[in-house]
DNA sequence: TCATCGCGCAACCATTGGTTGCACATAACC
DNA sequence: GGTTATGTGCAACCAATGGTTGCGCGATGA
């Protein structure tokens, strides 16, 4: 059984900049372009490129208001993220432990 | 407090087909560029590409033996990356669970 | 009205994941 | 031993992407 995930939304999640935009979002109760490339060591053209691909992947939604755009997590979005990064990590271990054990048997079978 | 992990590691797992390649290497038991390629829809350049990231990343190790070079998971590192991953998986949880009581909370204000 | 601020668009650059093609060394076979 | 086959590495090239600068435009505010 291979790890099938959602790839747009794990390669979305998979850049550094994004995990703190969305670090950001999550803390600061959302945020515009302007303010988070005020926090972040890019341009705001490039938090701007970002929050595209956020927004195409679903994990934030934006609030056009004047002539700001407030951009918010959407939480159901992020929690399925997690829950695909726990289910990586989860799939590993499982694999990990299985190897460690019958390296363990080996080596039993060897001493015995 | 921000989410402090080590970006060559989660960018070397970022990548779905070294994930793959992770995958292939722990229930095959190690493998090499040429094997490798021919369970993957990438040349065996790519692979070749991929297990150069992997391996400076401390993911995996090679064994030369011949004209072929057997690659092998280093699980320490890999469990240490699975960490990480667990590691951002539990921040977001932690961050999603408290925007949401905060947000019942406004609304039982409301409420009351 | 006019200066300012936030934003989008376009051009450009470096990195990276992918390809093809080729040269080289180690097996394997007659 | 000589030839053929196989596994690698290296180089050139292409497309996508994360970054930059520069500019134009619409909404705010003095």
């Amino acid at each position: 059984m291979s790890v099938a995930i959602d790839d747009e939304l794990w390669s979305a999640v998979g850049d550094p900049t994004r995990r703190r935009m969305l670090d950001l979002l999550l803390t600061g109760g959302g945020g515009t372009a302007t303010t988070l490339s005020q926090q972040l060591p890019v341009t705001r053209q490039a938090v701007a490129k970002h929050l595209g691909v956020l927004d195409r992947a679903g994990l934030v939604h934006v609030t056009p208001s004047g002539r700001e755009r407030l951009y918010e997590v959407d939480e159901a979005q992020l929690a399925r993220a997690v829950a695909q990064l726990s289910a990586v990590g989860a799939t590993w271990d499982a694999r990990l432990l299985r190897i460690r054990r019958i390296a363990e048997a080996i080596q039993r079978s060897q001493e015995g």
